[in-house]
DNA sequence: TTCTGCTGTATCCGCTATCG
DNA sequence: CGATAGCGGATACAGCAGAA
């Protein structure tokens, strides 16, 4: 017998003979027994279902084996790309908007390929890992995450095979490189290459995600405009004795006891916490957190927001200097709104004859004092534990608690608003850029609902010299009553330091 | 098959940087 | 200081995909 091993499957023997396997695959072949192999050992192992073995033994035995993988290979693949494209909600497939980039994670791209193509993912994943780290996809050399490669790999291949639907990955490429102050050549480049669009399609997509960037403070300004018209703005929502009472209904006693509502602290961390009560105005007082929170039953509820915005610089040098060409220093007011993180709209804007504010608020009572020995206390104790090294293994209070300590640890939700083209130096830039910001102001008609605008000291002098230009208009909004200038930060401190200055030692 | 929208490329034009 | 190359914004146009 002819037992030279053979590259090829054998000819078709004249009468055909049907392969009909006898007992079992052995588990361990002899030397020996190898040169036995043939297609029949294949068929064995089929039968087994050992078929990593038996499609191992062919390929690396039979050119026509081998052939046919691949033409197997391409057919799935070819298969699972036309699958993968017709399926729209594809990570890849996504619209390059800014929901879509928000949500936007490398890990749901290789979901998709994995489920779509499962031989190209396996092919993938097996060329940038070792059996021992392909589970967790991450590289052995410098533990750097594999996932963001193997996407990008993935989204370039499939938008050079249909660069109409694949372009998401490629969108972000080039917002990347627009932030990054890319030249007009390396978007080409990197264009040719599939990793990103040309340039002038990156300029169209940050002009449609500019289009809608403010849609989420857009959405607040219309839940305050709608409980306007219902009105139920001024209301706290179903909390019955919280609503907007006046303070000079309420009794001195029940100032007293109101102010001693206590904070709803978590167990446990701090006992020796002391119940410490907010000292915000009376108004606050009377509301609780949580009913706030629990408000929110049917009807949406917007917690309000503010605005800020200050001035930014931009120079721009002329090349060549001339009478008509010089160095130009472009002023401009940059924006953003930042949502409250303690509800606000609940409260009442009315004003208050400070006759009618009982006398409790403005003298220190006993409940002052002893809140005041509490904390003095802690600030002590933590002196004493930071700078005494035989205290330093105690425990002290970190954090004084206060009644809207939750929601003031949360980080806050800050939208741009953009640049507005406007000199703020300017009366008149003021203005313009005021009516730019008043398109964020909720509206009832004529009923304004004012907003707290925050600034440094000199933007809040333009906003009231603003005012004090447009005090003749016929409306409010003419007026440009929507906004309140409130100073902020340090410019706050240093106001209410040459306030406390003058009045204690006057003009010195 | 036609229309619409999106994308890439080419081109124009003004401005800037560089070189002699 | 003039000439020239290069850059970037704006625009037109062709090609393609998808919907009607």
């Amino acid at each position: 017998m002819d037992y030279k091993r053979r590259l090829t499957p054998v000819k078709t023997p004249r009468k055909t003979k049907i392969f009909r396997p006898v007992g079992s695959t052995p588990s361990k072949f002899r030397i020996q027994d190898v040169k036995a192999k043939n297609v029949g050992y294949a068929c064995r192992c089929i039968e087994h279902y050992e078929y990593k073995k038996a499609f191992t033994f062919l390929y690396n035995n039979y050119a026509g084996a081998r052939r046919a993988v691949e033409h197997l290979v391409k057919k799935e693949v070819r298969k699972g790309v036309r699958n993968l494209l017709d399926y729209k909600e594809g990570s890849l497939l996504k619209k390059c908007n800014l929901e879509n980039i928000k949500n936007f994670r490398w890990t749901a791209i290789l979901a998709d390929v994995a489920k779509y193509i499962p031989i190209l993912y396996a092919a993938l994943i097996a060329t940038v890992t070792s059996p021992s780290n392909e589970k967790d996809l991450r590289s052995r050399i410098r533990n750097k995450a594999l996932a963001p490669g193997i996407g990008l790999a993935v989204a370039v291949l499939l938008h050079l095979y249909s660069p109409m639907k694949v372009k998401f990955v490629q969108g972000l490429n080039s917002i990347e490189l627009w932030r990054c102050g890319a030249q007009r050549k390396a978007f080409l480049h990197m264009n040719q290459l599939g990793l990103c669009t040309s340039k002038n399609t990156a300029l169209r997509l940050i002009s449609q995600l500019r289009v809608h960037s403010d849609e989420d403070l857009m959405s607040l300004k219309r839940v305050i405009e709608h409980q306007m018209e219902t009105g139920t703005l001024g209301l706290p929502v179903c909390v019955e004795d919280a609503t907007d009472t006046d303070i000079s209904e309420l009794s001195s006693e029940e100032f007293v006891q109101s102010s001693g509502t206590e904070a709803p602290t978590s167990s446990g961390s701090l006992p020796e916490l002391p119940a410490m009560d907010d000292f915000d105005d009376s108004v606050s007082e009377n509301v609780e957190p949580d009913t706030i929170e629990s408000a929110s039953d049917s009807a949406p509820h917007s917690p309000g927001y503010c605005i800020t915005w200050d001035n930014v610089g931009k120079m721009i040098k002329a090349c060549h200097q001339s009478t008509e060409r010089q160095n130009k220093m472009m002023l401009w007011a940059l924006a953003y709104g930042a949502v409250n993180r303690i509800p606000t709209t609940h409260l009442s804007d009315s004003c208050v004859k400070a006759a009618d504010i009982p006398l409790q608020k403005f003298l220190p009572m006993e409940e002052d004092i002893t809140e005041i020995k509490k904390r003095m206390e802690i600030i002590v104790a933590r002196i004493i534990q930071k700078n005494m090294p035989y205290f330093h293994s105690c425990t002290v209070v970190s954090h004084i608690r206060h009644s809207f300590w939750r929601e003031s640890s949360k980080k806050s939700k800050v939208i741009n608003l953009g640049v507005c083209q406007e000199n703020p130096s300017t009366t008149t830039g003021t203005i313009k850029i005021m009516e730019q910001l008043h398109e964020y102001v909720p509206r009832q008609g004529d009923d304004l609902f004012q907003l707290v605008c925050f600034g440094d000291g000199l933007s809040c002098e333009r906003h009231n010299d603003a005012h004090m230009a447009r005090s003749n208009g016929e409306s409010r909004l003419s007026k440009l009553q929507g906004l309140q200038p409130q100073v902020q930060e340090f410019h706050k401190r240093m106001l209410h330091m040459q306030i406390c200055k003058k009045g204690c030692w006057g003009n010195l």
